[in-house]
DNA sequence: AACTATTTATAAGA
DNA sequence: TTCTTATAAATAGTT
């Protein structure tokens, strides 16, 4: 249809070839328009020139996810990626391991046993007797932990009783001097040699403890 | 283009509507071939009658999943259902259940629990008790179920003897009317009316007996 | 499903 | 690209 008839084959001329496509690219569209308006058909045309241009059609009753559903109903043919594919391979497959664990998870809390035998329900005490005892293990070096911690507290307590016994020690010995009148550095610094610090100051602060203990409750 | 021009509107009698959906059903498609072939160009066709009917054209140089992955690429717009969209997410939501059940469990055997405090730990001995409970709870039905069937069996044991016993009462009973030469049939009923079955036959067969116990092992 | 008068699409040229 | 136009192709109505 045209000046001159043509042979169905490519177009050799490039620029020819873009013409004819751009010209026929419209009346497929004009065409397909006009049999979806004249005989209520629903029609997905995309078409990809060389240059990779995209345009497509849509009849406006429906949509392309809709029609690609439908052409999936009828011919079968999948028009997802294995990687679609696969996906929903793998959430089955995670399901279904989801499931036997949660039948585990039932067992050893000791339901839905009906249908398990004698041997089965024996294993079951096994794992739960194995269960215990580990966690027994876990409760005892808790249990060991606040023995340590009491250890370590007691210590503690018993250096900062001396400590404070020390000070009052040095305190009446501060109150005796200075009731006497008498300053020497070299006699008060004797005395308070017996503690490790804040062997400078002439009065002593209680400084708050902050242990560090390791077990927690 | 015909004999007549018409509006582009839907044809309201069915039957013309159908001849030319099928005429230029038949046109487009051909349309579409020729531009694939002329122009090089990719193309993807989907046509559906209002019966339902679908027809499908796609140059032979690609596939459809092929180019509606090019279509994604170049529209941005998703083909694909919400659910294979979803996918995705309800995979990952489900393996994170997956991992704290697997957790659950490894915790129920007593494993990984350096990061449970205290508490935890009391919660999960509690579980592993109840389950301890339950599951005995199910030994025991298993046991009972066993003395039961024991006691069947010692039941079905006494009446066996007895028949035995019966049978072999009657057996000789048989062997002296035979040494006797004493054959007489309402005699040999009367002694054998002691058992239920059989009672007609000279001659006894012991048969297998497959007791249907409830209780499996 | 074939026919054919007519409309429509389009090849070539500008 | 777009317009023009001669001509090929498609098809509406008919048989």
């Amino acid at each position: 249809m045209g000046r001159g008839k043509i042979e169905i084959k490519r177009i050799e001329n490039s620029s020819n070839r873009q013409v004819t496509y751009s010209k026929r690219r419209n009346g497929i569209i004009k065409k397909a328009k006009e049999i979806t308006v004249l005989c209520d058909a629903k029609v997905s045309l995309i078409i990809f020139a060389t240059s990779g241009k995209m345009v497509e059609y849509c009849s406006p009753s429906t949509t392309l996810p809709e029609l690609l559903e439908l052409y999936h109903k009828q011919s079968g043919k999948k028009l997802w990626d294995p990687k679609h594919e696969n996906l929903s391979n793998e959430i089955e497959r995670t399901k279904k391991e989801n499931d036997s664990m949660q039948i585990k998870l039932r067992h050893l809390k000791g339901e839905d046993l009906t249908s398990q035998n004698y041997r089965e329900l024996m294993d079951l005490e096994d794992a739960l007797e194995n269960g215990l005892t580990g966690l027994r293990d876990k409760l005892s070096e808790h249990v060991d932990g606040w023995r340590e911690n009491i250890k370590e507290l007691e210590e503690m307590n018993k250096h900062l009783s001396f400590d404070l016994r020390q000070r009052e020690m040095g305190m009446e010995n501060n109150v005796r001097e200075l009731e006497n009148g008498y300053h020497h550095q070299s006699q008060r610094g004797a005395v308070n040699n017996h503690n490790d610090y804040n062997s400078q100051m002439p009065f002593f602060r209680v400084q708050p403890i902050q242990p560090n203990l390791q077990h927690r409750i």
